[in-house]
DNA sequence: ACCGATCGTTGAAAATGTCAATGAGTTATT
DNA sequence: AATAACTCATTGACATTTTCAACGATCGGT
């Protein structure tokens, strides 16, 4: 509530490159880690093991393989994170029912909870940073980034 | 041209999990990326250098200071980025008209080259990668985009 | 039983991100 | 006119992230 926060149009964007998505998504992504990543610090959490705690709590059972294709992160990147969430008894591995070689991710009940808690943080996160769209605009980028990544 | 690229819908998306604006972000953001630098290899640019070799070229006379904040990016990497291309005698840097602290980055002839047919490549990148959206709901994209970052 | 592929893991190298300090140049205050 | 506070580009140090190659264990097909 720290009075208005006029959002300054730098003069650059008058220029054509402002019409080019790779750049414009880099920023609004670069704008909303820094964002999200402050909200989560006070959870002992960043960006990356927040989602893997979120999909450690979704019931998907995710298997570390998963995680790496969806979050679009390098295996090795997943160890280290699972290690870490593992170490503070936030999540599990678990053997794959079918598979002996992938192990589930799953979420312990103080995961759980932390999740929990760090989850209505990141909902104001996320009202904060697109408050300058429409509840329908909101609900239309979300289908057009779906239908962009998966048809 | 390698047949029919199925796009996997992979089993994670289904759950609430992909309602996560940030997360979609990432994501298309990251497979973008990754595609770009691919197709930037040949003229020896990354995503970065070819963002300042653009604004070099868009006529608009950025200051270093202004490619930082428009890209997001800490003013230093963007004196690692201008000496590169300067050193390859892409881009000059010329002293500020009224302020003689700040550098224009400015694109030379031979970078006015390179980044033509640069650009070209971008297009059919960009176009490739949303080849799922239809072309009003890609300008929707870039509508929506936009407003949330400058409302 | 064998062969090629996949999963998690390790470790190293490259790229990026973050931060503090500095000299030159500007603006504001007095 | 002199000073103080601030901004710009730059440097260098450091942490984080990304990218790759290898390896043992396990799986699937033949």
């Amino acid at each position: 509530m720290s009075g208005h926060d006029e959002v300054v149009i730098p003069r650059l964007a008058e220029g054509a490159v402002a019409n080019d998505i790779g750049l414009l998504l880099a920023k609004l992504r670069a704008a909303g880690s820094e964002f999200n990543n402050k909200a989560l610090a006070e959870f002992g959490l960043r960006e990356r093991s927040y989602s893997v705690l979120r999909l450690a709590c979704s019931g998907l059972e995710p298997t570390q393989r998963e995680l790496a294709d969806f979050l679009a992160l390098d295996p090795s990147q997943i160890v280290a994170l699972v290690d870490d969430l593992e170490g503070r008894g936030l999540v599990s591995r678990e053997q794959g029912r079918t598979d002996r070689r992938q192990k589930i991710v799953l979420a312990t009940p103080e995961g759980e909870r932390l999740h929990a808690t760090a989850e209505t943080a990141m909902r104001e996160c996320e009202a904060e940073q697109f408050s300058a769209l429409a509840p329908d605009e909101l609900t239309s980028l979300r289908t057009l980034l779906r239908k962009a990544l998966w048809g």
